[in-house]
DNA sequence: CCGTGTCACTTGCGAAAGGCAAGTGAGGGC
DNA sequence: GCCCTCACTTGCCTTTCGCAAGTGACACGG
């Protein structure tokens, strides 16, 4: 896949260039714990999912080039970067939310979100 | 995978239990389509993005597995099926509007959908 | 009958992506 | 000097994807 798959979408459909960009398994996972205010590498490996290493380095790279999300240093000495989202990766919220509703109704067993997660939606 | 990934989702959280599910490039596409009125093997193979029938079929037999789509036979000798969304898999429609808004917001060159697929949301 | 065509798939194969485990390197603490 | 943490990278193997071709049931035309 191109590093940056927006730049080569299958159609202009914006259902099918958005899962261009974020049809897999694991990139909304990051944007949720993003809007749960994680920002470091290792927090995003501690989520019950189990995301492996190499993967989360991939998506954390595909995400800032396609303008989800910003890297930042916030030490020097040795450098440690912290990731957040962008206004453009923030926006996915009211997605989620939807998906949420979707999967709390239909899909048995699935935890109910932090209210403050679904608040303003 | 699974043949339903519904059986031994990654972890509770509705986000990650749906992107089992629904987290390829494919899927939602289809649920697109059907949305907007396709039933046949053949008419989701005219979709621009041009899915391969190995995959379509391996999709719409997960879908239906999950209980999102529903097939039926619509004439017999020779037996041809017709797909269709279920209460559940039309259920997706705000999700899917959501995406059309933040894609139609953020991703430059995106289509915008018929006014009639954005309705009522 | 016999070929041609349509529909709905299945099969095979090489390429790409994903999962797992181990390694690396910069620095901090003792 | 030694071990620890953090943030990755590398290698290897398995799974999935994409493309192309093949299959089987039937309708239609000549």
């Amino acid at each position: 896949m191109p590093a940056n798959p927006l730049d080569s979408p299958r159609s202009g459909c914006p259902i099918a260039t958005t899962l261009d960009l974020l049809g897999d398994r694991w990139s909304l996972v990051l944007v949720r714990d993003m809007l749960n205010g994680k920002t470091r590498f290792g927090e995003f490996l501690d989520s019950p999912e189990k995301i492996t290493t190499s993967v989360l380095a991939d998506r954390l790279a595909r995400l800032e080039a396609a303008g989800l999300v910003r890297k930042q240093p916030y030490q020097e000495a040795p450098v440690r970067y912290a990731y957040e989202l962008t206004e453009m990766g923030a926006a996915l919220k009211p997605v989620l939310q939807q998906v949420c509703r979707w999967a709390n109704r239909f899909v048995p067993g699935t935890w109910t979100p932090p209210a403050a997660f679904m608040a303003e939606g």
